[in-house]
DNA sequence: ATGATAATAT
DNA sequence: TATATTATCA
């Protein structure tokens, strides 16, 4: 099918650092705008081909299918229709299309993006605009090879400096990638026809990545051991090593868990400021270990966390040092008392920590949906099985196709519990700080004083494990392991899970951040009720972890929140969980 | 890096 | 439908 059609394939190298030219491929039935095209492209360190005719563009496609990296077409060619060429291309190559135009219609830009384009361009085109085309080259790709892309766009692609500018250049223009379009107008219905390709190339949602609690727990851990100050979302992904975790995965349950935190925090100061201290406490007791049972494991935080801790220093993870050496499940109360003298109020993370709340993804099983992803760091399929089929929830499970799970380990470590009921309530469980970590954690308690205590949710001992020490082992097996994702899924999809030290430690979680700042300015509180609240031992139900969501504004006091959570998890948590 | 918000799961 | 969780945006 070639016919006449002018192919030239100027390279020109000027500026790009990129490793490799990106090819671009131009349609347009306009000799000059061709020309000029061309030359802007390779200007800008294209390798440009160009066709005048839509069916050279396909033969040129299929012929060089492993060569080239986009296509950028004018909507109205000479011998295709509109968008014909876009549906065309769809059969013989994988490569992302990209659109210009004059029709700058709004409904014309959709019906090009539905069609499989990956960007509609409006003319004129500005260097500009090119400059930044690479960016759909790779768009397309991240679905096949070019995962680890994402991640490194920028230094692939030394243009990918510009990616600022450059996006601003385009929008302000007013284009609008077809990502951005179809997930905005989807729902509106009008254009799906051609969702189809998105399919295959670009654009499909990430899966929605199911934080399992062990895959909660391996984030907990890191963000003890990174401490307050460097629990960032970067460190914290670094420090996880669980294969196709994104840090964006990790800073939006970061802010899950912040807001946890401090939910926790002001249900407790609330708690306080309507009982006071007084005698409350001390007789709550009783209560304030369902409290905390409940807080503990599932919203964990609440209660538990309170330490305050000083300031910066490393301090909070201290604290969890000392819980996690010694679960005792009263280990949170103890605590109180080691709190003050240090002055500051600290928190205790560890106890804390609410646990997530995954039950709910994994109530039901699964999420039902298909997209999700699922670490599970156990992931023996055995167990896996086996949980699903126990829980009435669980059975929900599938695993359907639908979504992925990641699974790490073996199971043997953490979950192994899981595998029976399906739900260990194990998991959850507080942590207990495994080697690493608890030294570090001792390390840098040592530094500092803090106190914490823990809180009442801590639980007790953790049971488990032994393995815990493993976490690093773990990782790593779990790296080796993982091998299961889907192919499918558009991005890259995480790699197994990793985690299950975790697993053993349980629950606990830390506060850290949020106590910190929340401690600083209410201090003292937590001594009050936390204190005690040994209550934890129950707690083990706790296990479950809630996470944070909780919501502590309802129930005032915190008894009654706890009674709540408490029942919850006992119902729900561990069960549905596993 | 973080808070806000959209999307979408339960 | 309301709420919760996660992804994405700003």
């Amino acid at each position: 099918m070639s016919y006449e059609k002018a192919i030239s394939i100027e390279s020109v190298n000027s500026s790009s650092p990129r490793l490799e030219p990106v090819s671009v491929l131009v349609v347009d039935g306009d000799s000059a705008c061709l020309a000029i095209l061309s030359r802007m492209l390779c200007n800008l360190g294209y390798k440009v081909m160009t066709a005048k005719r839509a069916y050279d563009a396909l033969s040129i496609a299929q012929k060089k299918e492993d060569e080239l990296h986009l296509v950028l077409t004018e909507s109205h060619l000479p011998d295709m229709d509109k968008y014909e060429l876009l549906e065309k291309m769809k059969a013989v190559s994988k490569v992302p299309v990209v659109i210009m135009s004059d029709d700058d219609d709004e409904n014309a830009m959709l019906g090009g993006l539905f069609k499989g384009a990956v960007f509609y361009f409006v003319k004129p085109l500005t260097i500009n605009s090119l400059k930044n085309l690479w960016q759909f080259a790779i768009i397309k790709n991240r679905n096949h090879v070019v995962i680890d892309l994402t991640e490194e766009e920028s230094s692939v692609y030394g243009e990918s400096q510009q990616e600022n500018t450059s996006n601003e250049g385009l929008e302000s223009e007013s284009f609008m990638t077809r990502d951005r379009w179809l997930r905005r107008k989807n729902p509106e219905g009008t254009y799906k026809d051609e969702e189809t390709e998105n399919s295959d190339s670009t654009s499909q949602k990430k899966p929605k990545l199911v934080w399992t609690n062990e895959l909660h727990k391996s984030f907990l851990q890191a963000v003890r051991l990174l401490g307050v100050d460097s629990a960032h979302p970067k460190n914290i992904l670094q420090h996880m090593n669980v294969p196709g975790l994104r840090k964006e995965n990790v800073s939006s349950h970061l802010q899950k868990y912040r807001l946890s935190l401090k939910r926790e925090q002001e249900a407790i100061m609330k708690a306080r400021a309507r009982g006071p201290k007084k005698s409350n406490f001390p007789s709550h007791q009783s209560s304030s270990t369902l409290n905390f049972r409940g807080g503990c494991s599932q919203t964990p935080n609440r209660y538990s966390t309170s330490t305050a801790y000083q300031p910066k220093r490393r301090s909070h993870v201290q604290d969890l040092s000392s819980h996690m050496s010694r679960p005792s499940p009263a280990g949170s109360v103890c605590f109180p008392s080691q709190v003050y003298s240090s002055g500051h109020p600290t928190l205790s993370n560890e106890s804390s920590f609410p646990s997530m709340p995954y039950h709910s993804n994994y109530k039901n099983g699964q999420p039902t949906l298909s997209n999700q992803l699922y670490y599970t760091n156990y992931h023996n399929p055995n167990h896996i099985g086996n949980r699903i089929t126990s829980n009435k929830e669980l059975a929900g499970f599938r695993q359907v196709g639908s979504f992925v799970r990641y699974s790490n380990f073996d199971g043997n470590k953490n979950f192994s519990s899981f595998g029976d009921h399906g739900h260990s309530n194990l998991v959850d469980f507080p942590i207990l700080l495994h080697n690493s970590t608890q030294q570090e954690v001792q390390q840098q308690q040592q530094l500092q004083p803090q106190v914490l205590f823990s809180p009442p949710l801590q639980m007790p001992s953790p049971p488990p494990q032994p393995q815990e020490q493993q976490e690093n082992d773990i990782l790593g097996q779990e790296r080796q392991l993982q091998p299961q994702f889907l192919p499918s899924s558009p991005l890259q999809m995480p790699s197994p899970s990793p985690l299950p030290a975790a697993a053993e430690q349980q629950g606990e979680q830390d506060d850290i951040f949020g106590l910190e700042k929340q401690l600083m300015q209410s201090p003292q509180w937590h001594m009050p009720s936390m204190p005690s609240m040994p209550a934890a031992p129950t707690a083990h139900e706790q296990e479950k972890d809630d996470m944070f969501g909780i919501e502590s504004e309802e129930t005032d006091d915190l008894f009654d929140i706890a009674k709540g959570t408490t029942q919850h998890f006992n119902d729900v948590d561990f069960d549905d969980l596993w």
